[in-house]
DNA sequence: CCGTTAACGAAACTGGAGTCCCGTTATGAG
DNA sequence: CTCATAACGGGACTCCAGTTTCGTTAACGG
C-alpha cells in the first residue's frame, strides 16, 4: 500500500521534487496567461434547462459563448436611478444597489463566474463591457446634475466617477473574503464624492 | 446539407426557440453560481513542463489547487516599497507598481486567470486572498507614517487606503477594455490621498 | 558510500464531454 | 388551414482528460 495523494512531496521535497514544483509552476502560469480558464459542461446545462445538449452545443457551442448570450440578457433588465439631490446621496444610492447585488449569495457568485468567464474569450469579455458601459451611462447624468449644480469641477469625467464607486466593491468581492456590508457601499460613495469634488477625476489632464 | 451552426435561431426566433433560450440561459446562471468556472487542462500543463502528467495529477490533481500554490509562490517574492515623504507621492509609487504589472501583457493575463481561478475554489480563493493581505500590509505603513505627520485623521483604516489605490485599476482590467496607463494610476492615487485626508476611511465608523 | 523508499513517469485503461446522424416537432409565411 | 423547413432531441459514436498500475530513478538518513 502506497500513501502520495495530496502530501506527496513533502517528505523528500529538495532536488527533483523542487525542480519538478519550478517546472510545473512556471507551465501553470504561460498556460493560464495563454489560454485563461477553460469552461464548463454543456451537457449539464442542458440536464437543468430539461433540452436536447445538442441543441445547446449547435445554438452556443461554447460556455463563454453562452455566458455571452447570459450578458446580453442581464443588460436589457436595467434598474431604475433613484435621484436624491446631492452627489453624495446619488452616488449611496448606487453604491447600496451594487453592495445588495453584490452580497446576494447567488447575484454575488454569478457576477464572479461571468467576469471569471469573460478572462478567457475576447467576444465574452466584449458582451461584459457593453454590460457594465450600460449600467454606467445610466448613473453618469447624477454626476452631470452635480456639475451643473456647481458641486464637482465642470470637466469631471462623469463615467469615471460612477466607476469608482463599484470598484472597491468589485475589488472587495473578489481580492478579499470580507463581506461586501452597507459600511463598505458608503465608504466607496463618500470617497467618490469627496474625490470629485476636489477635482480627481477631471478628464483628459 | 443542412447548415445551422452559430446562427441557429434566427429565422424562426419564436415560439419554442425563444422558451429553450430563456430555459439555458437560466440553468446557466444556475450552474455558474453553484460551480463557478470549471478548471483547465493538466496534461497540457504536464507537456509544457515536460514533466510526467501523473506526477501533476498526484500532487496537485486540479488546476484550481494548482492555482493556490502558484499564488503561494507570488505571494513569496515581494517588490520593495518606495519612499517618497508624502502620501501622494507614496501612493502614486504604489499605483505605478500595480498599473506596470496590470499592464504587462503576461503579466495582466496572468492576474486575470489567477482571480478567476479563485472563483471556483475556496481553497483557491483563500489563497488569493492571503497573497493580497500580503501586498497591502506591506505598503500600509506609508498611511501609518502620513497619519503620523498629521497628514490624515487618527483612526484611519491604512489598508483600506491601500486596497482603493488598487481597487480602479483591478476593476478596468476586468471590467472594461480600456488599458490601464499612467493616467489612470496617477487619478487613482489621487482620489485615495484626496478621500483620506478628508477622513474617508475611518475605521469603524 | 549504501540501502530504503519517496517520488517520478511510461503505458494501458476508462468514463464522460463533445460530435454526428437522422427522425420528430412546430414555427411562421402564404 | 396547409406546407416547407427551421429548430429540437434521442441515441450512437469518438476522442481525450483523468485514473490506475507498476517499473524506474534518485533523495537523504545512516
Amino acid at each position: 500500500m502506497r500513501f502520495e495523494g495530496a502530501d506527496s512531496g513533502t517528505v523528500r521535497p529538495g532536488g527533483r521534487t523542487a525542480r519538478v514544483r519550478a517546472a510545473v509552476l512556471q507551465a501553470t502560469g504561460d498556460a493560464l496567461a495563454e489560454h485563461g480558464f477553460a469552461p464548463l459542461d454543456l451537457a449539464d446545462i442542458a440536464r437543468r434547462a430539461e433540452v436536447g445538449k445538442t441543441t445547446v452545443y449547435r445554438r452556443w457551442g461554447t460556455v463563454t459563448r453562452l455566458v455571452a448570450d447570459l450578458l446580453l440578457d442581464m443588460a436589457e433588465q436595467s434598474l431604475p436611478r433613484t435621484e436624491t439631490g446631492s452627489l453624495f446621496g446619488d452616488l449611496k444610492a448606487n453604491a447600496r444597489l451594487v453592495q445588495r447585488t453584490l452580497a446576494d449569495p447567488r447575484q454575488g457568485a454569478l457576477f464572479k463566474a461571468v467576469i471569471a468567464a469573460a478572462t478567457c474569450d475576447a467576444k465574452t469579455a466584449e458582451a461584459l463591457h457593453r454590460f457594465y458601459d450600460i449600467r454606467v451611462k445610466e448613473w453618469a447624468p447624477c454626476v452631470q446634475q452635480a456639475i451643473d449644480r456647481g458641486e464637482v469641477p465642470e470637466d469631471t469625467d462623469v463615467h469615471e466617477v460612477i466607476r469608482a464607486v463599484s470598484a472597491p466593491l468589485y475589488y472587495r468581492l473578489l481580492t478579499s473574503g470580507e463581506s461586501i456590508d452597507e459600511a463598505a457601499a458608503d465608504r466607496a460613495a463618500e470617497a467618490a464624492a469627496t474625490a470629485a469634488r476636489a477635482g480627481a477625476y477631471l478628464r483628459g489632464v
